[in-house]
DNA sequence: TAAAACATGACAAGTAATGGCATGATTAAA
DNA sequence: TTTAATCATGCCATTACTTGTCATGTTTTA
């Protein structure tokens, strides 16, 4: 086997075990000792954060995390990279910050100057528009992170009516419109609640739960209907041209051959508040044929914000 | 030189110079032409695709594009990776789609089963919910490209009154809410208007533009109030904690010690007609005391509403 | 038909890597 | 205090690999 192949597969076991004596890796690879001692010489030349402590229970310890074997890339892949990096630009807070920044700037080091100028300009010609936050979500990396190795959390959060410390079983993370959001299991009112992330004041303790939990994917999924109720709508053309705009009701809009078009759906009614925004919008270009509780809601709004301005012209 | 140094020199050279012959390389590197031939040889067994043309005028072709480099990634940098990747799922349209699947790909394959069980997780335990529209927009990379490359295009375009043909000068694309904008000058209107990707519906022509354009980053800055007018608000606490959810007003929100709060701030009179149909949804929460326009707004979509439904209880 | 290219083999000369041994320094346990 | 385990380094003969030269083919095109 080569020296360079031999070297790197050394690579591999070292940072992978951390801390190791001459001995062991030359067993491993049935090779001198005198040998390994010249290997980790090299080692250390390529940049490999490795020290050596002295005397009998002494031996090699490794600095950085687990290593990937060398990886080619194309240009074009580089710059897909980039691409993917320039979409997490908008956020203003981010789990594994620190290790986008240390690859980009490995990736964008060892690029060509032509490259280099195609990387800058997808920064100038490309925009991922999540409107940049000025809210910081300090928790979010240890909220995902619980999420993933299945531990429950005590954390104070700012809810609506104050201050309150909640216990929560966390079911992963999303991200919508700039914001986070956590989904978790609430022991108190014993249902799955909507959390944002950056009103999480701070984590009090964390536990490891015993049974196993939805993650966020499952979540989705069975994210089924409690309360079935039927949503019908008829729209004018320019009604579907808007509602298609929206992401909530794009899918459901059927159009018809004249340019009009319907909505016939099953909804859950805990949606309805959110909905009733939605047609207050649209007008006259959307006409509520079901449910009550929708035209009912909006013609409180609607009337509510009559009186309110009713002495204005 | 060690081997492998000069192996990797030649890796570069040639995937930059895509063909050459070896009697190049050897006058390159100054070594003999023998061992050029065992080299590439080596090339072709590293899985670099390289082919060889014979006689008179032959010579070697190299198929991949620009190499970088081999690069090493801590397993963290990895994962991070992926992370990006994973925000980028909730497109259907994407510029690179082909180089990002290989990225992952080849990531992926070199992960170590612990790092791929977390890779695994992430998709499970974390989303960017930009909702998947079935909306395609298959000219996206090519308007990218245009736009990068200072070039005109003539497209023809689905608009509110019918599909038309437009001159335009694209500046960049951007993302918002899961659909691709695409700002352009339009030659025609002689102004810049903002078209939706996914409208265009094919790409007749285009050119080579002369003059230099703005682009997408320096068109968000210049992005300028034409037609200022002042948006003054009062909010109740619950209004400022609506407010603050919304990307538009976070930021302008001023909150007072007693929890209520105001916005006061100048906005362009482009943008009402987008704002009143924030304040439809606020209700009493936010009351307008300037503009004039934004309440006769209100009023107007109000009192349409309550017509619409009027005969219903 | 000759020239220009790739393909491959053999061999000697040169270069690099390896293992063994020796020596020394440092540290912790016996 | 001694001993064993560990890193650190130097020297040298041996082994393994790399290189250049020469030779011989093949393929393609001017």
């Amino acid at each position: 086997m080569s020296k360079a192949k031999r070297l790197l597969d050394i690579l591999m076991f070292v940072t992978a075990k951390k801390k190791f004596t001459a001995q062991e890796i030359a067993d491993e690879f049935h090779i001198s000792i005198r040998t390994v001692h010249r290997y980790i010489l090299d080692l250390c030349d390529m940049g490999l954060p490795i020290y050596a402590e002295q005397g009998r229970n002494g031996g090699y310890t490794v600095l950085t995390s687990r290593l990937l074997p060398p990886i080619l890339f194309t240009e074009e892949e580089a710059v897909s990279i980039f691409f993917a990096f320039q979409s997490l630009n908008y956020y203003r807070s981010l789990p594994f910050d620190a290790e986008i920044t240390s690859v980009a700037h490995k990736l964008y080091s060892s690029l060509q100057s032509e490259a280099k100028i195609k990387v800058d300009k997808i920064h100038s010609y490309i925009a991922f528009w999540n409107p940049k936050r000025t809210i910081d979500a300090p928790f979010l990396k240890d909220v995902l992170e619980h999420s993933i190795e299945n531990r429950n959390l005590h954390i104070q959060y700012e809810s609506k009516s104050g201050m309150r410390k909640k216990h929560i079983r966390p079911i992963g993370v999303y991200a919508h419109d700039g914001l986070w959001y956590l989904p978790a299991y609430d022991y108190h009112k014993k249902k799955i609640l909507m959390y944002r992330v950056d009103r999480i004041l701070s984590i009090l303790s964390t536990e490891k739960s015993e049974d196993e939990f939805m993650n966020l994917k499952e979540w989705f999924n069975s994210h089924e209907v409690k309360n079935p109720i039927r949503l019908h709508i008829r729209l004018t053309t320019e009604g579907v041209r808007q509602c298609k705009s929206v992401p909530y009701f794009d899918g459901l809009v059927v159009t018809q051959e004249d340019g009009t078009g319907y909505i016939d759906t099953i909804i859950d009614k805990g949606e309805l508040s959110f909905i009733t925004s939605l047609f207050l919008r649209f007008g006259s270009h959307a006409r509520i044929l079901e449910p009550k509780e929708l035209i009912v809601g909006l013609r409180k709004q609607a009337e509510e914000i009559l009186t309110m301005y009713q002495d204005e012209n």
